[in-house]
RNA sequence: GCGCUCGUAGCUCAACGGAUAGAGCACUUGACUACGGAUCAAGAGGUUGCAGGUUCGAGUCCUGCCGAGCGCACCA
């Protein structure tokens, strides 16, 4: 029996004593929760619905919770219904409606965790969008893990997920990302407002290399060229940076192109419109602060330029024309003040601010070796880069540590933590746990024990029953990960998996002890195993991680 | 000054409004002639920043205060 399969079971009790006393049946919710109990004397589950809706069915929740339990003791496969504290209802399980659970997980293999919650939705999920101006720092780096692993996620919650990235290639960063790059290769010091840092100089020998006779063009021609060449020297290795990271994306969406096709004009006409545009002092503006912004924001310079807002205005209407019900942006903590102006652009284009869109603001990383920040890459100067990561604590520790986090705090990483191999590296705790059972399995194979039938009811030790349990629970951890938009719920889940498996092992010998022959209490266990493999095995993937069968 | 986010064990962090606030590390004490000890068991460690409020029930929601980070452009 599955978490589902008892919470439809008790919804279908309380259904019951509804209608069985004449109460209220509008009170009830249209599904309900059965959660674990952190504390096992509690039972393998419990439900609080009586507590829920007691008072507006106007009974006492005890009494409730009572008339509940009556019933659902009959149910085939729950043990036992106890009514505890002010209401609560601690059910158990027999050991073999528990135990089928092993041969269901093993018989979904990769898709067992995966669900419908989301089911029907689109969802454009944009994530990272650096500038092209140099290599991806620290702050992008969380969002590509993060935002990578929400993408999984969503997926596995049903929905249907682009990836895309906004590339800014227009405007005036670039200027200056081309001037540096021609300062650069004229050998003189960076521009004022240009950028540093050794990249610049790479690349601008790379281009200098293709274009022999650069040199001689007037500046402003071999900073065209410069620009040209840059931004897209600068895009290819972005992009494969982030593809070594194991982040791919379907849409790499350029700004460029919105102003290049007059998507920009257009959305200030629709805008227009739908009346929410004036004109002030030569410039136009959005009244944005109808719908909660703090101030009306510029579309169109006084000088008749569009403002770097105007591109985000066409990127929404353009999102939107393509059919998502949902745009999430994730963004950094130094995009806080943009929430709200992003909000009202969806609500003047006349979407629904709370259901259409979605902005994710994820707090900054900060790095730590020997207890000391890390603030300064070799090759950008001024910032930590995802190559630096990845070169410190490798692509699955960065991964897995990035995304274990609630993306609303700063945190810090501490690189020697990440890349000891050690169990208080929390990546390593899991993956040993994922190469422990696939040692195990193939030691099962080795001599020649297989899983054959299943007796689910000899899965009755205190241990198998807690890990059952704990594997259980993946598919609602995925569904409401999904939901709340925190892959980090996972990797916590699966640290606490991991450590349910060691107890488990440590306390029920899988495999016969020498000459011993199997039994069929052996098999049961190699089912559990093999679940516990799958769910881990899931649940990294969900994350990026990789499984390693061997470490 | 205003806005957003955060404040939980010595450290790094968990905890869809639920029961005795959890885990890893560090510390103390144990378990290896058998499936990977990269493991497990036990102990100690807390006024959840402070003060009120809502609720059957608050780390979680509301108000005020204190502290930290990040923002507050006709820049992008």
């Amino acid at each position: 029996m599955t978490p589902a399969e008892l919470s439809s079971a008790v919804l279908a009790a309380t259904r019951g004593v509804f209608a069985d006393r004449g109460l209220d049946t509008t009170v009830l919710p249209d599904t309900l929760a059965v959660e674990r109990p952190r504390n096992p004397d509690h039972g393998d589950y419990a439900t609080n619905v009586a507590l829920q809706v007691a008072k507006r069915a106007g009974v006492p929740p005890r009494d409730l919770a009572g008339w509940i339990a009556e019933r659902l003791t009959s149910t085939p496969g729950v043990k036992s219904a106890e009514i505890a504290g002010p209401g609560f209802l601690n059910l158990r399980l027999d050991a073999a409606a528990a135990g089928r659970l092993a041969q269901s997980i093993v018989e979904a293999g990769p898709r067992y965790g995966h669900g419908e919650s989301l089911g029907g939705q689109r969802i454009n999920l944009e994530f990272v969008s650096a500038n092209p101006t140099g290599p991806i720092h620290i702050g992008g780096v969380r969002w590509a893990a993060v935002g990578d692993a929400l993408a999984r996620l969503l997926e596995a919650a049903g929905a249907e997920v682009t990836r895309e990235y906004y590339f800014n290639d227009h405007g005036a960063q670039i200027d200056r990302f081309a001037r540096s790059l021609l300062a650069a290769a004229k050998g003189e010091p960076t521009p004022e407002d240009g950028y540093a840092g050794a990249y610049i100089g790479e690349i601008a020998a790379k281009i200098v290399a293709a274009n022999p006779g650069l040199p001689d063009l007037p500046d402003p021609e071999a900073q065209e060229i410069f620009r040209r060449e840059g931004v897209e020297l600068m895009f290819t290795e972005v992009k494969q940076s982030l593809k070594d990271f194991g982040v791919e994306f379907d849409v790499y969406f350029h700004e460029d192109s919105l102003h290049e096709t007059g998507a920009v004009e257009k959305a200030i006409a629709r805008l227009r419109e739908q009346g929410h545009i004036f004109d002030h002092e030569g410039a136009v503006w959005l009244r944005t602060t109808d719908f909660g912004d703090d101030k009306d924001r510029v579309l169109l310079k006084s000088d008749g330029a569009p403002a770097y807002f105007a591109g985000d205005a066409a990127y929404y209407l353009d999102k939107r024309s393509r059919g998502y019900d949902v745009a999430i942006y994730m963004l950094g903590a130094d995009h806080s003040g943009y929430v709200s102006r992003l909000k009202a652009l969806a609500a003047c284009a006349g979407d629904d601010p709370n259901r259409n869109i979605e902005v994710l603001i994820g707090q900054l990383v900060n790095l730590v070796r020997d207890g000391q920040p890390v603030r300064m890459s070799k090759r950008a100067g001024t910032v930590v880069l995802l190559e630096d990561l990845v070169d410190a604590i490798g692509v699955d520790a960065a991964r897995y540590a990035l995304a274990r986090y609630n993306t609303d705090s700063t945190i810090d990483l501490d690189l020697d933590l990440w890349t000891r191999r050690t169990n208080d590296n929390p990546v390593f705790y899991v993956q040993y746990a994922h190469a422990r059972i696939s040692s195990l399995l193939r030691n099962a194979a080795d001599v020649g024990v297989g899983r054959g039938e299943l007796r689910p009811e000899l899965l009755d030790h205190e241990k198998e029953g807690l890990l059952l349990g704990a594997l259980g629970e993946f598919p609602a951890v995925v569904a409401s990960a999904a939901e709340l938009r925190e892959p980090h719920r996972v990797a916590r889940y699966l640290e606490s998996l991991a450590g349910t498996y060691h107890r488990f092992y440590d306390n029920c010998r899988v495999l016969p002890m020498g000459d011993e022959e199997p039994t069929d209490t052996h098999r049961a266990r190699l089912w559990l195993c093999e679940a516990t493999r799958t769910v881990l095995a899931n649940g990294l993937g969900l994350l990026g991680v990789s499984a390693p069968e061997r470490m």
